[in-house]
DNA sequence: AGATACTTGACTATTTTAGTCAGGTTTATA
DNA sequence: TATAAACCTGACTAAAATAGTCAAGTATCT
């Protein structure tokens, strides 16, 4: 059970853009020197965030990311669910009725797994862009 | 972020065990019948469950295994630990000072993923087996 | 003796992850 | 208007992790 670098790289990358609250773009390069990720690889990730409208890109030079709606707004949940990094902890379909082991009824650990995928997500719910910048702020302080 | 097969298996064979309540040893072969799961990938979970002494196995015609403790006391994360079934979130050695971007301060998300490193194993602490057999009960009748 | 069932360790196909690489297009500005 | 900075896209791949299988035992009850 652990998270993948993708998500990870997602929420580092917004936090850095994030401290600069929608004063000027910033590169992708940038991002990837402070924060030692593959530019090659930001890319990826923030073609992603785009198309879901969590950021805006602003083209030629001086150009890069604004984000697209306010820090506070932006919760883990959404960006997460940009680039694909979900939490999976039950094994069957959850809309069918069958069960992980093929059988017609749903398995004895179903509703364990269930329950701690909600428990999961109300983390990720709850914590928004805002509260990592404050937090990573008052840190350094 | 997903469960693996393993973690998700040792839950389910264990909750199969408890439901018998030691009365008899419980055969591997009959949890592989009745929960779907290969007689040879349960007998690496048992492996592992007997040597951190989650059951007890009884040898010869007859044998199996039986629970090594109530079920009351045997938390999820007892059953993860024994099957290596860990939550990983942070990327970076935390007994280490270093980041996980080589830097030589933690890095922008750490505490984020520590905290929910925590949340997760929070949930892990509270259950029980003995939680699970009853509310599998409890959804039968 | 024979059957049942535990025990161990090595091996492997498949899948997922974490990127890289190549070849674009767009646009500010000098 | 030339140029460079920066975005944009899709295909490709090495490495790691996962989810098992397979083979060859050993112990014990009846
Ligand atoms: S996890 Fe849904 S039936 Fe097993
Ligand atoms: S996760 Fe610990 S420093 Fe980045």
């Amino acid at each position: 059970m652990k998270l993948t670098s993708k998500g990870r790289y997602a929420v580092m990358a917004l936090v850095d853009l994030a401290r600069f609250n929608n004063i000027n773009p910033v590169s992708l390069r940038d991002i990837s020197l402070r924060q030692g990720i593959s530019l090659d690889y930001l890319e990826q990730i923030f073609s992603k965030l785009r198309k879901k409208e969590i950021v805006q890109s602003v083209r030629g030079t001086q150009g890069g990311y604004v984000l697209n709606k306010k820090a506070k707004e932006i919760k883990l949940t959404n960006i997460f669910d940009a680039v694909d990094e979900k939490v999976k902890t039950v094994q069957c379909k959850k809309d069918s009725k069958k069960g992980c082991n093929g059988k017609a009824t749903k398995c004895l650990t179903h509703n364990l797994w269930d329950e701690l995928e909600n428990h999961i997500n109300n983390f990720f719910d709850e914590k928004s862009l805002e509260d990592l910048v404050k937090d990573n702020f008052e840190r350094r302080v």
